[in-house]
DNA sequence: TATCTATACATCATATATCTATGTATAAAT
DNA sequence: ATTTATACATAGATATATGATGTATAGATA
């Protein structure tokens, strides 16, 4: 696990890029994929999560449908237009930050 | 400039890697230097940067000797063997978690 | 059949780091 | 003479991930 503040500003461009590849997800989905597509070096908490899509949700970058699985409900979350939009944005300042980072810390990484 | 919240966890890591190319700077020479090597791009404030350096200093990663240059007083931070070690952890952590991301938002960045 | 683990959602208090605003003061530039 | 740059600092505001805790169903295992 990396230190807490890593993660900061890059959850909800992660979370928008998984829905920009997925039509729909719901939480649990989300944090898995998360999880797998890291190698477990980022296990998103429910503390984390479930708050940042109720905040994204309120910024209108996502909306979602209710589907009942068994006995259980799932919420299954969509990119909005304009959170569509968003993804892209943030997708674009984490290259542009990335870039600057490479630039102030000598990382040598180019893109191909 | 980026949103606020993509610095986190990451300016430690700028300024120790700074110093680790540098021997002693002080901070107003460190902040100069970060919004040279950033194109502008990251400016740091002065509300960040010396708060920055006191935590800095009370984990033990610096020391500094203050300086006086006409009739002002520079204090010059320096590695200490701690913050050393921390420099080449901290770096090593961004560029791994750096690599998490380019797995999950599919950046295309590969080490040169 | 009982128990543990995984699935699936949620909220609240806490921690932490950066920013904004503000303050003091010297030095250089116009 | 006035503005801008240099050089430090602190207090309060803000944002966001985490930890702790809660509820409940489903599946696996002993």
């Amino acid at each position: 696990m990396y230190s807490k503040e890593l993660l900061k500003g890059t959850l909800q461009a992660i979370i928008l890029k998984l829905l920009a590849e997925h039509e729909t997800m719901y939480g649990y989905e989300i944090s898995q994929k998360v999880k797998e597509l890291s190698a477990e070096k980022i296990v998103l908490k429910d503390g984390s999560l479930y708050p940042a899509l109720q905040k994204m949700l309120q910024d209108g970058l996502v909306d979602f449908k209710e589907e009942a699985v068994g006995k259980r409900v799932r919420k299954y979350y969509r990119l909005t237009a304009t959170g569509s939009t968003r993804q892209k944005d943030s997708l674009q300042e984490i290259r542009d930050f990335i870039g600057t980072l490479n630039d102030i810390l000598s990382l040598k990484l180019v893109a191909v």
